[in-house]
RNA sequence: GAUCUGGUAGCUCAGUUGGUAGAGCAUCUCCCUUUUAAGGAGAGGGUCCUGGGUUCGAGCCCCAGCCAGAUCACCA
């Protein structure tokens, strides 16, 4: 289909058209022998070093019969420079004047053979003994510049353009590349902490036939053979109890989770889940494990326990401050939970401007207490532990406390970074969970689970030893690490709405077109009249229509003649 | 889902009560052998997000819609 061109592109397939008359293939197949990166050229500089670097050419200031360029690859970016007695010894100066002044366009990868030198001003640079071409590139990028004093111009920054095209924002926008290379860092740190413990990375499935171990509203698809609905999973707990019970002492998985909610600056209906099982421990020293393992990624992705993220300074270094949700309740409210009814709990939302309703269990009322006058606190990262019962279904009693569960929370800058429980092993309790959140799911709590998974409580009969788990928000994570406000630049791809419609064609051109297509041929005067448009629709659609290439107007003297295009 | 803000050249952005659509960079042409966002001179480049309406006349005003961002609601 065809497409508007701007002035620039059509340049450039000019120029691709012309390189390849003067026999240049702008896509060769060859390997290049890469030598040497931008980043270890100015590490390690030579005097007079042989070298064959390759990259996107991001400058091009030829002058006259000299001039320099620059070259990014995946380290950075070198400067090169072209002499044109140089690249061309014999009499043709062609590659020089024509292929390399004109027909090479910043944004093409090139591959550059020369030596090291530093340039008057001191500048490491590749003396260019000869230079091919790797890859044309047909579409200009959103170049911008950067000055002496690092502020830049013409900065990319769109957030639309850069999530819908996050292929130009990485090549121009170096800081977005690195935000990138601190998240692979920061889930290699994770791998190594677990792998040296050996704990076992798995895999489990994505597709499930029950949407289980969170409650979130899930995508569902439909398999065809086996003719059943499935479900992106919103969760892999269940999965890797499952394994604990059967004999695996410790696994981890990331997990892609899906769940079909709202998008905002903090959500994507896909997003990253660390979780990790591990037998025969408890949620103390979960929480023990968990402050261990946060410093030591923090120190691998920024090389210090310290991190930036808005006006806050957050330090991951260990141990974290511990406070119970009785306790921190108290010390934001100095209303104590503890033995207070559902009706009490009620009362006192009500009385301190908290929205609550029928649906609210004992647990909802208390959680709502604490998200509403206590979690925005948490600046620091803090446990808060010893939740209540009801609104952890899969968490087994506190030791102390049958009200109580050992779960513990990790919050960073007011929000969750990590949930974890010493896990609900027997299958009775179990089940009368399931069913408890059955019942409140009628009630018409959205957020209780809707199904029983009676293979997991299967499982559990045959018997899971004691086990503590660890789920970890890994985008909130690198958010936190990487000092980014919005999921969304934490993410590669993240989910938009699809782009316009590449061609609809609109009525009046419809009209027109449809006319055509039954005629092939047709006196232009006859199609007006025939069409019954308005002038000025008419006009506009003849336009439209030419313009994309569909319709061609024949001018023979006074005859004017419609002719549809192939 | 609600409210606010925005969408103009390849990029970043101006655009007066509603009266011929602008700048810088990029592009093209010519001149130039060491430049550091920008050497000099000249030229070309537009679906002003889309569709209606008001008007002699709309980038601008009105209505509807699309897309994005922010805030809020929702999200263990």
């Amino acid at each position: 289909m065809s497409q508007q061109l701007s002035e620039q592109e059509l340049v450039r397939r000019e120029s691709l058209t012309k390189l390849r008359e003067l026999g240049i293939n702008p896509y060769p197949q060859a390997l290049y022998p890469v030598t040497i990166l931008s980043k270890e050229i100015k590490e390690k500089y030579e005097e007079g070093k042989q070298v064959v670097i390759a990259g996107r050419l991001m400058r091009n200031k030829l002058q006259g019969k000299a001039g320099f360029g620059q070259i990014q690859d995946s380290q950075g970016k070198i400067q090169v420079y072209f002499n044109r007695d140089e690249i061309c010894s014999g009499e043709d100066k062609s590659l020089y004047n024509d292929v390399l002044k004109k027909l090479i366009d910043l944004g093409d990868f090139i591959g550059v053979e020369g030596e090291l030198f530093k340039t008057q001003v001191g500048e490491i640079s590749v003396r260019v003994k000869q230079f091919s071409l790797l890859s044309k590139s047909l579409k200009p990028l959103p170049l911008p510049k950067t000055d002496a004093e690092g502020n830049v111009h013409d900065a990319f920054t769109d957030p639309e353009m850069r999530y819908r095209q996050r292929y130009a924002d990485l090549v121009v926008n170096p800081h977005v590349k690195e935000v990138f290379v601190k998240r692979t860092k920061l889930f290699n740190a994770m791998r190594s902490f677990f792998n040296e413990r050996e704990y076992m990375e798995v895999e489990t499935p994505v597709l499930q036939p029950i949407a289980g171990g969170a409650a979130a509203r899930p995508f569902v698809t439909h398999h065809n053979s086996l003719d059943i609905p499935l479900y992106m999973r919103i969760a892999n707990e269940l999965y890797l109890k499952r394994l604990i019970v059967g004999g695996f002492e410790g696994v981890y998985e990331f997990s892609k989770n899906f769940r079909n909610e709202g998008m905002d600056r903090t959500h994507n209906p896909e997003f990253t889940a660390m979780e990790i099982y591990v037998a025969y421990k408890d949620y103390n020293w979960m929480m023990e494990f968990t402050e261990q393992l946060l410093e030591h990624c923090a120190v691998a992705v920024n090389g210090s326990s310290d991190a930036t993220f808005g006006e806050h300074k957050i330090n991951f270094k260990a141990p974290y401050k511990r406070v119970t949700m009785r306790q921190s309740i108290i010390d934001f409210t100095d209303f104590d939970i503890d033995g207070k009814s559902e009706e009490e709990l009620s009362t006192w939302c009500k009385a301190n401007g908290i929205d609550v309703d029928e649906t609210m269990g004992r647990g909802k009322l208390i959680d709502e207490i604490f998200g509403e006058k206590c979690e925005g606190n948490y600046i620091q990262p803090t446990f808060i532990t010893d939740y209540p019962k009801e609104m952890s279904p899969l968490c087994k009693e506190h030791r102390d406390d049958p009200n109580l569960t050992e779960r513990f929370e990790l919050m960073v800058c007011g929000k969750e970074v990590a949930n974890a429980y010493t896990e609900l092993n027997d299958p009775i309790d179990q089940k009368e969970r399931f069913e408890e959140q059955l019942k409140l799911a009628e009630k018409g709590d959205d957020e209780a689970s809707q199904f029983i998974d009676y293979d997991f409580l299967r499982s559990l009969e045959y018997g899971m030893p004691p086990t503590s788990g660890l789920g970890i928000g890994m985008d909130r994570l690198i958010m936190y690490l990487t000092n980014n406000q919005s999921i969304q630049e934490v993410l590669l791809f993240p989910q938009m709405k699809p782009e316009k419609k590449a061609l609809e064609l609109k009525d009046n051109e419809k009209v027109i077109f449809d006319i055509m297509k039954s005629n092939e041929r047709m006196d232009l005067g006859a199609l007006k009249t025939e069409a019954a448009l308005s002038g000025k629709k008419w006009d506009k659609g003849m336009k439209a229509l030419s313009k994309l290439g569909l319709v061609k107007v024949e001018v023979d003297g006074d005859a004017k003649t419609c002719i549809l295009q192939g």
